[in-house]
DNA sequence: CTCGACTGATACCGTGAGGGTATGGATCGG
DNA sequence: CCGATCCATACCCTCACGGTATCAGTCGAG
């Protein structure tokens, strides 16, 4: 059995997703008859029916889910090679670091004075991503340290650091109802209007749909929504907001994130920044989460 | 910027690791001056140099390291998404487990007991690989789980769970001079023969090499050499040899591993199924060991 | 210093894999 | 039964990949 391109995966990728020949066809650029003799091709050569097609409709079998879900990994694999094998060679170098909105927990400013003390630093880039992509910015090489959370981010494939826990509270407007409380329960929300965020699972609550931090916070205030969030967000968005602890939320774990095995020296300086700001931070880590 | 294939990843890693254009090329059955231009071609569309030639040595430049160490994960990963699509295609399914000789530190059988009493258990093909091969196996897809040792190898990328700690004990030959002690320092065995191992740092000992618990074995009953090695060991090999106690040691762990993100219901259930029995286990597992 | 051995790069050519257009065949809705 | 839709097949053409021959450095032996 020979060798499978990257092309073939790509196009397959494209298929699967489409679940539409043509459709796969004009996203990729190319018509739909090679992109059916790729498919065939790819089958005949793994030994493998991939695709279930009628005239009707296009469905993946079982082979066809693995495949797709491990030519995904594979492609980002790919990309990180060329991204990060580029980026070593330009004698433009730098780090970048990937987080989202509102997502280091408040330690970001300290561990660039902390990680810039040492000069032979190399500089950082700070790469700020929509909600829940840090993983796949630092699976497909666009980053090479992100802060992520626990349990919010799929950790696994990475190398991880705990740098900060921090309680969830209920964000609310001030004139809300609870608002004056000690704290309050999950019950205590159940008919509030939670947002939805991308990547969550569906069925959940019927709040508006948001994509970003800042789209909470602005229906918040204007009593369209309430959130359970970590409360260093209110430091940072929440200025005519108030925030009420949830005893019941289990708490956020904040973390920094880096591929397996790197060999880089400023990922180990950047991460070992991090750790000592972390150490010194009032409230130390509470304990190791596994992956 | 356009795609990089398969093909070119496989040439540049072949050169990369052969440093001999000449020798890659054979390696990979084509002539030398067609993988010239392949790799050339390779550099100008990353815009990168990659290999500083002169005629008498190839070498690596930062940027081609970095395309080295990152293309083998790339390609394990394709591998890996073949393998594991082919898998899951054939109408004879199995869940290929993966260890070394003596790795499942006596729990296996107890475990594939506990994991067929489901009878819905799609069959367990256990896979025998040589010393530290395991993560190897488990990135390009040979095998879905397998048990793996803490800190002896690289776990980086799986999701892992701890099944039990050993103490270490030094194996001994009956009739050695420590063999009735009830227990030794490290300092005790300094002048010692301590066979090398695969993939060690070659500084360490000067004692003989070995590539499976077998041979160690062998040689200690010799009187050749002595070794460090998890108790659990002595159960199924040392029958005419002693295990004392090196408290210094630092502790194993043996742990089960599978793919990040793995969505197989397969894994699932041999994983739940090994922590039963770890669980049962008259030692419990002592605490998380962070990947 | 010169010659030969060695190694990577270049020039040139032929073949075949990949992409395009046209068309067939199957399925579903009206 | 007809048209619409969609994937597969047939056929052709281009160019990228691989092969052979050769050039251009570099080092070592004599």
């Amino acid at each position: 059995m020979d060798r499978v391109e990257t092309r073939e995966l790509v196009y397959f990728v494209a298929v699967a997703e489409e679940r539409h020949f043509g459709h796969a066809a004009a996203r990729l650029g190319i018509s739909q008859p090679p992109l059916s003799r790729a498919i065939g091709q790819l089958e005949r050569r793994l030994g493998v029916i991939l695709l279930r097609r009628t005239s009707r409709s296009v469905t993946l079998t079982p082979a066809g889910e693995m495949l797709l879900h491990e030519a995904r990994k594979a492609l980002h694999a790919m990309d990180a090679a060329i991204r990060r094998s580029q980026r070593a060679g330009r004698e433009d170098p730098c780090l970048p670091v990937v987080m989202k909105p509102g997502g280091d927990g408040g330690l970001l400013s300290q561990i660039l004075t902390e990680y810039e003390a040492d000069s032979a630093a190399i500089p950082v880039e700070v790469l700020v991503c929509g909600i829940g992509e840090q993983a796949t910015w630092l699976r497909d090489g666009r980053a090479d340290v992100g802060f992520v959370h626990h349990p919010h981010d799929d950790l696994a494939g990475f190398d991880t650091e705990v740098l900060l826990t921090q309680r969830q509270v209920a964000v609310l407007p001030r004139s809300h109802r609870l608002a004056g409380h000690a704290a309050v329960t999950l019950d205590d929300l159940r008919d509030e209007p939670l947002p939805r965020w991308p990547g969550m699972h569906p069925d959940s609550t019927s709040g508006p749909e948001v994509r970003d931090i800042g789209q909470v916070m602005q229906l918040i205030a204007l009593g369209r929504a309430v959130a359970i969030l970590p409360e260093s967000v209110l430091s940072r968005f929440g200025h005519d907001l108030v925030g009420v602890p949830v005893p019941e939320a289990p708490s956020t774990t904040v973390m920094i994130a880096w591929p397996e095995r790197s060999h880089s020296l400023a990922v180990a300086a950047f991460v070992r920044a991090a750790s000592t700001v972390a150490a010194h931070h009032h409230s130390p880590a509470a304990f190791g989460v596994p992956a």
